[in-house]
Formats: structure tokens, sequence, C-alpha cells
DNA sequence: CTCGAACTTTACACCGTGTAAAGTTGACAG
DNA sequence: CTGTCAACTTTACACGGTGTAAAGTTCGAG
């Protein structure tokens, strides 16, 4: 594992992250991830220890690569709540359809890898600083919805923004990635925004 | 499998509803359920050809013991687009909890077991024409917000009332289930419902 | 007392994850 | 030119869970 040829590591993560975005979930092997990364299965486990190790290390990879920390941190830029909320959203919500892929795949193994489930909570607990960020501009200005507190407020756009919730709406229901957007901005300014 | 004791069935349909709901989810194995039936675990595959038979058959098994039909039902008869939203989300939400533990264990076959996600993908369709129903008794009244569409409308209730988004509220942000409930009629009202 | 239905018992195939260890290859050091 | 070492390959196997197969047990009805 120390012992091993960073290069080869990323080809491993490169191919698991082509593998999981062309099929998403669980129905890709360890095997399956060797061979597209033109390796041998015994080298994978070389790199990593198990097939969730890979994940995480595949979804950190995919974090740098794709700049998340920077897409997420230009909605801080937004000066009032509204535009703050907007912003966020619309910057979470582009960054879903590019980590389905890994996503479903750790979704999958929650119900039976504790390491899985710990690792993609914690994604999702960062993500829920964004909403909390956005909900306490917008109470800020006065712009919260009487009778909604902001913890409260924060679980409820945490909700709504649940990678769940895009494939439920763009896998069950249909919708485009664009008509998904909107119909999270309405529903979220419809719960949260008074006026 | 048909030449097997009823009530030997519905013991097994019993003893899985019982797991599912103490530790929901893939956790459960053939070989717990044929031990808390109190029965071999062959004795298991004599009743259901596999795990995603018995689940599907303990999931109707249970819908005649909690009424749903009936349940659901009721919310019919409410006068009003409005009440018969609330009724209907105070119905369904209610329900949820009672059916987790088998949902969860449906849920975490999807990925796997096309069986298990056609099964699951029905009930759910079966909820929506709820919602739909709901909606378009909003829209009869005139009560649906302006510039939603009733199919669109559906949808979005549909993705609201989710397994999984009471799963996220009561699981991962600790609501109590009437928290939960209320939340759920306050966004789908602020959501849905104009004036 | 025998037959057959409803089970139990035992055993095994399959699949995917993860472990273990011996074998190969190629670059670099002396 | 040779020996060594790191990075990988090959082969083999343990484990857990699902599902199959078939022989053995029990018990009630004819």
């Amino acid at each position: 594992m120390s012992s091993a040829n960073p290069q080869t590591r990323e080809k491993i993560m490169v191919a698991a992250r082509r593998l999981l975005e062309g099929a998403p979930g669980s129905a890709v092997r360890m095997s399956d991830i060797a061979k597209a990364a033109g390796v041998s299965r015994q080298a994978v486990y070389l790199h990593f220890p198990t097939r969730a190790e890979l994940l995480i290390a595949t979804a950190r990879y995919m974090d740098e690569v794709l700049d998340v920390a920077g897409r997420l941190a230009a909605s801080r830029a937004a000066q009032t709540g509204r535009e703050r909320l907007d912003a966020y959203i619309e910057a979470w919500c582009g960054y879903i359809p590019e980590i389905y892929g890994v996503g479903r795949a750790f979704m999958a193994m929650e119900a039976s890898d504790d390491a899985a489930r710990e690792a993609w909570a914690d994604r999702m607990r960062a993500m829920k600083e964004g909403c909390e960020a956005a909900v306490n501009a917008l109470a800020r200005d006065g712009d919260l919805k009487p009778g909604l507190e902001p913890p409260q407020a924060t679980d409820l756009l945490w909700t709504l923004l649940s990678v769940r919730n895009w494939e439920h709406l763009t896998r069950d229901c249909g919708w485009s990635q664009a008509a998904y957007v909107e119909a999270i901005k309405y529903m979220a300014e419809s719960v949260l925004v008074s006026g």
C-alpha cells in the first residue's frame, strides 16, 4: 500500500469513476474496476484495503478534480440571503449529477458497511453546513418565513437538496436537470422565504 | 410451495415483519427469519422461492393487516382540496413508520434485485395516485398555485412524501413523527396551495 | 399399516469480498 | 553482467449469504 505507484493508484480511481458514472451503484465490482484500469484485481487491493476505502478515495479525488470546495464557496460571495440561497442551490444541484455515480455506490453500501456510511454521512454533513449558512444569511436579512427557526429551516433545506430527491425527480419522474433545479429553487423559496 | 401449510407461511411472514421492524434493512437474513419463525431455513424456501418474493408477500400481508387501502381511501372523503391534501398527508405519513422496516429492505435490494425494485416501484406508483387525486382536488377548487400544472405538482408532492424524506427527517435530523408530519404539511401547503 | 404431505437435515454450487503467498518483470546499483 | 528490490501478476483459498438438491423424519388420514 505505502509501497505502491501513485500513478497506478490514480488509474484505478479514474477507472472506478468512469465505471460508476456509466453504471451507477453497486453493480460495479472490484474485478470490473481492475479490468477497466488494466490491472489485476489484487493490485487494487494493494492500493485500497477495501471497496469502501476505494470509493472514499475516489470521492476525494473527484472533489479535487471538480473543485467542489471552490464551486460551493462561490455561493458565499452573494450579497443578500435570497441570492445566497439561489447560488448555493445552483452550485450544489449542478454538482449532484457529477457525483451521483459514486454517491449511489455509497448509498448502496450504507446498509452493510459502516465505513461507507460514515464517509457518506460526513459529506452530507459538509453539505448541510452550506444549507445552514444560506439559512442564516436569510435570517439575518429578516427574510426567513415567520415561525421558522434557523435549525428547522436548515433541516428542511437539507432535505430538499438530498441526492435522493434529485434521483427521484430526474430518474423516477423524468425531469430534466434544468427543470429539477428550477423546482428545487421554487420549493426552497416557497418553504423558507417570507413575502 | 403449493403443497405447504398456510399457517406456516403466515408464521414466516409474521416473523419477517417483526425482525424487519426491529432491525430495518438488509441485516435480516433468511436464516434469521427462519429461526424467528421456529422453522428450518429450507422451509422458508418451501414457501417463498426467493428473498424478494418473501418480502413482497410480507408487504402484501401487512397491507391487509394494517388496512392501508381503507386508511388511504378515507382521505378521499374530504370536501375541499385543501382538506383532502391534509388528510392524505396525515394518512400516508402515519403509515410510513409502520412499513419502514420492509420498505428499507426493499430499498436495500433495489440496486441488485429486479423483482424487488419492481415491487417497490409499484407500491410507490400506487401512492402517487393518491398524490394525483389530492392535487386534482386542489386544482378543481382553484387552489393550486398559479404557474403549477397538476402533473408537476403531483411529482413535487410525491417527492415530498417519499419514504427517503421521512427517513432523513426522522432518522438523520432526529425529528419526532409529529414534527415530521407538521413539516410535510407545511411544505406541501407552501409549495402547492395558493393564497 | 401404509402412504403422502409438510417439514428437517445435510450438503453443495455460486458470487463477491478480502487474504495469502509464490512467481514475474524491469530498473538500478555495484 | 549480475543481484536485488519494488511493483505488480497469478493462483488459491476462506468466508458469508442466497438458492438448489435430495434423503430422512413425523404424523395424520384412509
